[in-house]
DNA sequence: AAAAAAC
């Protein structure tokens, strides 16, 4: 095996890094990328999309849909046209792909002209490969019969979005969340002022790190210092608050047939096309989000923008309204050129940003189109075919994509980064410079995030020019709705503890550092009585969306996952973030505890830490800037009722309880059944007996439904009784 | 060392 891995090194795998290392290798990184790519892109004379177009022909739509033979066709056709670019790799990987399993991995990570970094890289492809085997074995079990369906209930799911519009599912949030405006400033510019040519508009008075301690919320924020703005700023003296009450609620939202009064249009006053501030406008939004009256103006005006601000506060405006206007000003995308693409660290990211535009892009007359993996090509095939304006796009997707030749970056006028900084870490950074080297120079650059760090300044370096720094948040945990306790626990109490904060009315999400373990945490917790299911990046697409939907719809109230939620992802209404393992830095602390205390609600954030993680803790807490200092507990404590949690009544929720849920009734097209949920809503928690759900009529589901949805709780199998006996059968 | 991101 070894042997078919030229170039494998067996150096010790970066054990550790130290920030600085991390920083040099991730700069090292991206200088030996860019010129590799600039190399391949010199090469790349592809023929255009003939053989792809007669490809497409001979797909009827009912070939597709599934998946699987899906692919492999594609696969097998399109050798030919991908000729010399990359061709190697190519063969490599579907090889590699199509062989057996693990065996074939020496292959597919032998042909990656990056063996260095694939260390990383190659253990994580390893670990797909485990899970994926077990979820094959799983799937034919009971699932992935379903599964295939899932797949078209997932395109069904999203065109149901569509007629919503803006009121999808996501849009409350996404759209118009408006939560932390109001958080104080942030000197995203400062660091650059002495690297020049970054955009230090602001204070030069501050150098240190963006990561900053509380102190600096006592600043102004960042826009309200730039006065010289004209109409941008004005009105955002108000705080957040004024705004947020104003701004999206419906009062002022016209009738459909009624004309749009557009004079004291905030969108309008922007600059931005009236088509759209209209569109805004029938849904109640005519005022700005600080954010956004910050940037659009300097978007508009073709400036590259390094914006902060959460996701849900209006970041996706920011960067979406201004990107569209100037699409829609000229041009047409020509088929298989988009015009601009944003890309995002998560599928259910891109989704929900892909769901918050889709109004607006459709009010334009603008053609977009979400890329990500997990889903049939076909549809994304057919509107590169057709031409797509706006991509919205998680990477690993993207380069596949281009590399069947079937999108092509040569026209892209504007590239987003949604959670710059997250892109700009170790495992997105490489994808996402081999992005952007395909995207010509000249064009605008928008890099958002609600933490915009030093780690960002690779990318900047190499793709903004003279950009403007925005910020309306001082990325500080300093949402006053916000209320954090990090709780000092004993091992043998954590799973006791965690039940009782999670057994509580209303939706929480819960934080764990692995798959594996979020599976175990969720297992633990419907054993319990808690209803709750796992979300991460090992479970198909179809489950993933099961998962969030159910969790959005309230279904199943607790979600157990790990930092694929960490990120943007918007649920109304979460009462609790509770963080079982300690979140990795500082950042992620922001990012998880951002789930919670939206739209300007409560929330509580616990974390719980073991005697170990003290110190650890302590410090992520100062630095992610929230003034609580850890405190014993134990179960039955009154912190844990304080955040609304009990003891859960310990009636197991069984697998079949939990696939239920997750899996509505199909017949009668009226969508998920909302009966069941209605009545346990009040009560939840408290899984009295066996009502509610299973009153629905699952109860004659056929024989053939049983062991529905294992997934779950099988591949966690070192969950239960097993400890950590299971493991080992993963291959971990 | 983990997660995420392609099949």
């Amino acid at each position: 095996m070894k042997a078919s891995r030229p170039g494998q090194s067996h150096a010790p795998k970066k054990a550790r890094w130290t920030r600085t290392q991390k920083v040099e290798a991730q700069r090292a990184a991206v200088r030996k990328q860019v010129k590799s790519n600039r190399a391949d892109a010199a090469r790349d004379d592809r023929p255009a999309g003939d053989d792809r177009r007669n490809r497409d022909e001979r797909w009827t739509r009912d070939d597709r849909g599934r998946g699987r033979d899906d692919r492999g066709g594609y696969q097998g056709r399109s050798d030919g046209d991908r000729g010399g670019y990359r061709g190697s790799r190519d063969r490599d990987d579907r090889g590699g792909y199509q062989g057996r399993g693990d065996s074939d991995r020496g292959g597919y990570r032998g042909s990656r002209d990056r063996d260095d970094r694939s260390g990383f890289r190659g253990r994580d492809d390893r670990s797909r490969g485990g899970y994926g085997e077990r979820r094959d074995r799983d799937d034919r079990g009971g699932y992935q019969g379903r599964n295939d369906g899932d797949r078209g209930g997932y395109r069904g799911s999203r065109d149901r979005d569509d007629r919503g519009g803006y009121q999808g599912r996501n849009d409350r949030g996404g759209y118009q969340g408006r939560n932390d405006g109001d958080r104080g400033g942030y000197r995203g510019s400062r660091d650059r002022d002495d690297r020049g040519g970054y955009q230090g508009r602001n204070d030069r008075r501050e150098r240190p790190s963006f990561d900053r301690g509380p102190s600096e919320r006592r600043e102004r924020p960042a826009y309200e210092r730039r006065d010289n703005r004209g109409g941008a700023d004005q009105g955002h003296e108000q705080s957040a608050d004024l705004v947020r009450d104003s701004a999206p609620q419906a009062p002022t939202k016209p009738a459909p047939h009624e004309r749009v009064d557009l004079s004291d249009n905030g969108f309008a006053a922007l600059g931005l096309p009236d088509a759209i501030a209209e569109r805004l406008a029938r849904d109640g939004i005519t005022t700005p989000f600080p954010i956004q009256a910050a940037t659009i103006p300097d978007a508009l005006a073709g400036k590259d923008v390094l914006g902060r601000g959460r996701t849900g506060s209006g970041k996706t405006l920011s960067f979406g309204l201004p990107t569209l206007a100037r699409l829609a000003a000229g041009g047409k995308a020509r088929p298989h050129q988009p015009r601009a693409i944003v890309l995002t660290p998560t599928r259910e990211l891109a989704m929900q940003v892909s769901d918050a535009l889709q109004p607006l892009v459709h009010v334009v007359g603008l053609r977009h189109k979400l890329v990500a993996g997990g889903m049939p090509y076909e549809p994304q095939l057919q509107a590169l075919e057709r031409g797509v304006d706006l991509l919205i796009a998680t990477p690993g997707r993207l380069s596949d994509l281009i590399e069947r030749g079937a999108a092509d970056l040569s026209r892209v006028e504007v590239a987003i980064l949604d959670e710059a900084d997250h892109m700009a870490e170790m495992g997105f950074l490489e994808a996402i410079t081999e992005i952007l080297d395909l995207i010509p120079e000249g064009g605008q650059r928008l890099l958002f995030s609600a933490t915009l760090d030093r780690g960002i300044d690779t990318l900047v370096e190499k793709y903004l020019v003279d950009p403007v720094t925005h910020s309306t948040d001082d990325a500080q945990a300093s949402v006053t709705t916000m209320s954090h306790h990090a709780l000092l626990i004993e091992p043998r109490d954590k799973k006791a503890v965690t039940a009782e904060v999670a057994n509580r009315p209303g939706r929480t999400v819960v934080f764990c550092r692995t798959k594996l373990g979020a599976d175990r945490i969720a297992g633990e917790l419907r054993d319990l009585g808690v209803v709750a299911a796992a979300l991460h990046g090992g479970l198909n697409q179809g489950q993933r969306n099961k998962v969030l939907s159910a969790f959005k719809d309230g279904r199943v109230p607790v979600l157990v996952a790990t930092d694929v939620a960490a990120r943007g992802i918007h649920v109304d209404d979460v009462g609790v973030v509770l963080q079982v393992d300690p979140p990795a830095d500082h950042k992620d602390y922001l990012h998880r505890a951002g789930r919670t205390a939206r739209a300007g609600e409560e929330g509580t954030v616990v974390t719980l830490a073991l005697p170990h993680q003290r110190r650890t803790v302590q410090r992520l807490l100062d630095d992610a800037g929230v003034d609580t200092q850890l405190q014993r507990a134990q179960p039955g404590d009154a912190v844990i009722a304080d955040a609304g949690g009990s003891t859960p009544d310990g009636h197991p929720v069984s697998d079949d309880d939990l696939y239920r849920l997750l899996t509505p009734a199909r017949s009668g097209r009226g969508g998920p059944r909302r009966g069941g949920y209605g009545q346990r809503s009040g009560g939840y928690g408290q899984r009295s007996g066996g009502y509610g759900q299973r009153s629905g009529g699952p109860g004659q589901r056929s024989g053939g439904q049983r062991g529905g949805y294992r997934g779950d709780r099988d591949r966690g199998s070192s969950y239960g009784g097993a400890g950590r006996g299971g493991r080992s059968r993963h291959g971990e």
